[in-house]
RNA sequence: GGGUCGGUGGCCGAGUGGUCAAUGGCAGCAGACUGUAAAUCUGCCGGCGGAAUGCCUACGGUGGUUCAAAUCCAUCCCGGCCCA
C-alpha cells in the first residue's frame, strides 16, 4: 500500500499556481513510479545564501515545496554555499558578494529559519553543495564543461542579450548553470522547482542528468511575483518587496501601496485563500462591485495574518487608519531627550530622520516638517527643553521630544 | 599581441580647458490631489553653511601641464568591438 494520495489528487495540488511543468508527461510517470516502488520523489530547490532576505515572492516557490512535503515526498533544500563562496570574481556584480563559508552557513540558517514559516522544518533535508563541488578538481570541471556547448549556453536569455549588446560575460558565468545542474546529478533529483527566471538553469540540469545516465528531472517553474511597484519583479534591491519577516505594520502598509491591478495577483500567489474566494474577488474587481480599497485592506490583513497572526493584522490596520486616514500620531515613536536649546534642524539630522542639514532645511521650506501638528515655516527654529513635542517629517517619520 | 572606442553623480546618459556640483531621463524625497496608492501638477534632489563672486568632496587610479582640467599630456587599471 502506498502512503501517497491518489495521483490525480497529487497532480491538482502540484499544478496549482505553477507556470510550467516540463515535461508534463514525465511527472505522471514519476508519480506512478513513486507509488509502485513506495519511494518518495526527490524534490530539489536551490537557494542562494548570499541573499538571505526572503520576501513573499520567494514564498510562492516555498509554498510549492511545502505542497510536496504534504504529499509525502522528500524535499531537499540545496544551499549554494560553494557558489556564494566564489561570488563574482569580476567584482562587477555587487549583488553577488563573496562570502566565507561561515557567512554562507550563517545566512543559510537564516534562510531556513525564515523558510520554516512556510515549510515543515522537520521534513526538510538541507544539503550544502560545497560538499560535492569542492571535491571536483580541474579535470572534473573540464569534463563537466565539455558536456555543454557555448551555443547552448548562449540560448539563455540574459546571455543572448548581453552577448548581442556587447556587455561582458565572464567564462565562469557559464559554469554556474553547470554547477547548479551538477547539484541535480549529485542529488539524483526527480523534480526541481524554481522561479521562471531559473528555467534555463533547471533545463541544464535535465541535460546533465542525461549525460550522467540519470533519468532527467522534471522542472516546475513558479511565476515571479511582481513587486509592490507593479512593474519590476519583486526584489530586495529594487525596494519593491514585502519581506516575510517584515513587522506587521510594514506588511500592511506596503500591501496597501500596491497598484489596484495587482490585487488579484497577490491574492492568488501571495495568500492561501480558496479558489472560490479568489474567483469571487476577481469578478468583484472586474465588475467594479467592490471598492478596490476594501479588497486591498483584506489582502493586507491576510498577508499579516499569514506571517504574524490575526490580532497583529487588526492592530496593523488600526494603526494604519490612525496614521493615514485620521492622520494622527502613532502610539510609539522614537524619543529624543532635549537637555538644552537646540536647532530643530540639528535634532532632525542627529536622529537620522533626514541625512543632512541642507536636506532638513529644504524639507522645512517645502512644508514637509510638522511640529506638534503645525507646519514649521522657520528653517532656523530652535527648540528649548521645557515641554514635550512631536516632530513629524514627511509622511511617516516621527520623533518625540522629551525633556 | 595590434587597432579602435569607451570608463561621468543610485542607474542611464550629455558635456571635450574657465560661465560645471556638472544638461537631460529614470529612480528617490516633499507638497497638492486621493481610498493607502497610481496618474497628474509643483518643488527639491553632493556636503558644510541663516548669506556669499564662500569652503570641502566628486567625472576609473596616479602623476603632470595650466592662473584655471570631467575636459589637455603621461602612465596604470578596467571594459566593448575588430584583426591576429
Amino acid at each position: 500500500m502506498s502512503h501517497f494520495p491518489p495521483i490525480e489528487d497529487q497532480l491538482v495540488l502540484i499544478r496549482r499556481n505553477a507556470e510550467e511543468i516540463i515535461p508534463e508527461t514525465a511527472i505522471i510517470e514519476k508519480l506512478k513510479l513513486a507509488e509502485s516502488s513506495n519511494t518518495p520523489l526527490q524534490i530539489k530547490l536551490g537557494c542562494d545564501p548570499s541573499r538571505p532576505d526572503l520576501h513573499i515572492g520567494h514564498a510562492v516557490v516555498l509554498r510549492k515545496l511545502r505542497d510536496f512535503q504534504r504529499l509525502g515526498h522528500a524535499v531537499t533544500l540545496v544551499v549554494g554555499d560553494f557558489t556564494a563562496m566564489i561570488g563574482d570574481p569580476t567584482g562587477r556584480n555587487k549583488t553577488r558578494p563573496q562570502l566565507t563559508l561561515e557567512e554562507a552557513h550563517h545566512n543559510a540558517q537564516s534562510y531556513i529559519d525564515q523558510a520554516s514559516v512556510i515549510l515543515d522544518e522537520n521534513r526538510l533535508n538541507v544539503v550544502y553543495n560545497s560538499k560535492w563541488l569542492n571535491a571536483l578538481n580541474f579535470n572534473d570541471v573540464i569534463a563537466l564543461a565539455s558536456k555543454y556547448t557555448v551555443a547552448r549556453m548562449l540560448e539563455r536569455d540574459d546571455f543572448t542579450k548581453r552577448y548581442r549588446d556587447g556587455i561582458p560575460i565572464s567564462i565562469h558565468e557559464f559554469l554556474y548553470p553547470l554547477a547548479q545542474a551538477y547539484d541535480s546529478v549529485a542529488l539524483k533529483s526527480d523534480i526541481e522547482i524554481g522561479g521562471t527566471d531559473q528555467k534555463f538553469n533547471l533545463l541544464v540540469g535535465r541535460d546533465l542528468q542525461k549525460e550522467y545516465g540519470q533519468e532527467p528531472q522534471v522542472i516546475i517553474t513558479m511565476p515571479l511575483l511582481v513587486g509592490t511597484d507593479g512593474v519590476e519583479k519583486m526584489s530586495k534591491s529594487m525596494g519593491n518587496y514585502i519581506g516575510i519577516t517584515d513587522p506587521p505594520d510594514q506588511i500592511y502598509g506596503k500591501t496597501l501601496s500596491i497598484p489596484d491591478t495587482l490585487i488579484a495577483t497577490y491574492f492568488k500567489y501571495g495568500t492561501e485563500i480558496s479558489a472560490d474566494d479568489l474567483s469571487a474577488i476577481t469578478s468583484d474587481l472586474e465588475q467594479g462591485r467592490s471598492n478596490p480599497r476594501d479588497l486591498k485592506r483584506r489582502l493586507a490583513r491576510e498577508l499579516v495574518t499569514l506571517y504574524h497572526d490575526e490580532s497583529a493584522a487588526l492592530q496593523a490596520e488600526q494603526e494604519f487608519d490612525k496614521l493615514f486616514i485620521s492622520k494622527e500620531n502613532p502610539d510609539e515613536m522614537p524619543e529624543y531627550k532635549l537637555t538644552e536649546s537646540e536647532k530643530l534642524i540639528s535634532i532632525i539630522v542627529k536622529n537620522g530622520l533626514l541625512s543632512s542639514n541642507g536636506d532638513a532645511r529644504r524639507m522645512i521650506q517645502q512644508g514637509g516638517v510638522k511640529l506638534d501638528g503645525e507646519k514649521v515655516s522657520d528653517p532656523f527654529q530652535i527648540l528649548s527643553p521645557e515641554s514635550e513635542h512631536v516632530i513629524k517629517v514627511g509622511k511617516r517619520k516621527f520623533l518625540r521630544i522629551v525633556s
